[in-house]
DNA sequence: ACAGTATAGTTGCGCGAACAACTATTGTCA
DNA sequence: TGACAATAGTTGTTCGCGCAACTATACTGT
């Protein structure tokens, strides 16, 4: 790229703000109204399915979805008060804490994610062709791989979870 | 694409996801650090900036910056405090207002703008190629085209305004 | 062993946004 | 013209989040 963008630079900007705004939102919708999640929980639950034990520390939890620490207290303290998840202090660290998805975490999550990447197809995915998609990817990850640093775990996860796996 | 979303697919989408996140943050605190402006206040003043007369009505600028009314009202009442817009009684109709920018307005955002664009260009389009670019609105572009209704006049501007131009 | 520092998590507080209810005006149609 | 619906904007309320301050525990160097 050049020093200045170009008109086309800055549409595709627009187009990926306006992008995001719009699919997200249809999202977050078709979740609320099928399953009474938000896509932050079941970002959540996401992350915990698939972690060894269903448990996974605070911290590590909160940098993965992007949230402050209290953003994450509180969070889970909701959650915790439907009963999809719980606490449980943390042997080797006794700072520590774990959150731990319960059986009925995993069968909200397993209820909800099929519908989750359906909507992610019909909204998003659908309408690109496989070369597109990979051009997409392609220069997404690029733009994740300049960035400076303390998203490196996160990009190590970017097959494995994240919204929507 | 197909029926059920590809691994490289879901990727794509992850990537999206992530960078939506990582590059809206940046922005944001460069925006507040630099002018001491949110985005949202940016994105009204570039609304304005470059409409007829520096003035828009309230429902169509709620609807171009994807913000609810109530959303937007008080918003414009924090602008307005801060003396950036003024609010404009609507002659033919007297239900109406008119959001209109002030002098001090306009030179927020000329002062604002080209550090904003320069703050695209070097954490988002600076790390793409040209021709990566251009495949990232060409698909972008399908996604929003295909979407049903109330975002027409978003499609008609998404070559002029839309945070950053 | 012991100060000093760093880290994990929670809490107080304020902000920005959405939803629903409300007021005022406009449009519709019999 | 006169009821009835639709629309523009504001206000009451609630919710989720980030920042800074706080407590408790762990690490570090002497």
């Amino acid at each position: 790229m050049r020093d200045t963008p170009s008109e086309e630079a800055m549409g595709a900007w627009r187009a990926f703000l306006l992008t995001y705004s719009k699919v997200m939102r249809t999202l977050e919708q078709e979740m609320q109204e099928s399953e009474g999640l938000t896509l932050s929980w079941y970002d959540i639950l996401a992350h915990l399915d698939c972690a060894p034990e269903g448990a996974i520390r605070m911290q590590f939890l909160a940098d993965s979805i992007l949230l402050s620490r209290s953003g994450l207290t509180r969070l889970i303290d909701r959650m915790a008060d439907t009963g999809l998840v719980t606490r449980k202090a943390c042997p080797e660290d006794r700072r520590g804490t774990y959150v731990v998805i319960t059986p009925d975490g995993r069968a909200a999550f397993r209820c909800a994610m099929p519908g989750h990447i359906r909507s992610i197809q019909e909204h998003f995915l659908r309408h690109m062709s496989e070369e597109d998609v990979r051009a997409l990817r392609g220069a997404l990850s690029k733009v994740l791989e300049a960035e400076p640093a303390n998203q490196k775990e996160l990009l190590d996860n970017l097959s494995v979870t994240a919204r929507g796996g």
